[in-house]
DNA sequence: TCGATATTTCCTGCTT
DNA sequence: TAAGCAGGAAATATCG
């Protein structure tokens, strides 16, 4: 498993530009399924609703992207709640991994991507 | 160098 | 009881 991860980190360095946010770094992994083992997966593609499937491998994913070895879900999950304010993400209520993207995030719908 | 932006880190309390 | 959610506060990194 931590090899799996530690393969996806690198594919992740090279594909990825540098500047990617955390938003769009999950709605990769979400276009691109097949390259990221089942992590996370939709709910509703039209309603843009998805889900965390290993929680903690996406952290550690994005730590990997970010060169930061301590990131785990946690503070992945605070960064993604700091995105409803912004109304990148819409709060998905009563639901565990569960979240939406927002008005102001873009990319992710059919037909959109892409890009 | 400085300010803005985007996280990151830590924390407390609540819910599932 | 563990894991996850919510959000405040402060610190840090990056970019223009």
């Amino acid at each position: 498993m931590q090899a799996v991860v530690c393969d996806l980190g690198m594919l992740f360095a090279v594909i990825a530009p540098r500047g990617t946010h955390l938003w769009e770094f999950i709605r990769d992994i979400l276009i691109h399924p097949e390259q990221h083992g089942g992590l996370m997966r939709w709910e509703d593609r039209r309603e843009g609703v998805f889900k965390f499937l290993k929680s903690e491998a996406v952290a550690q994913l994005w730590g990997q992207k970010k060169r930061n070895s301590s990131m785990n879900y946690e503070k992945l999950s605070r960064a993604m709640r700091y995105y409803y304010k912004r109304e990148i993400l819409d709060r998905v209520d009563g639901r565990r991994l569960v979240y939406k993207f927002g008005k102001n995030s873009t990319g992710w719908r059919l037909g959109e991507v892409g890009v």
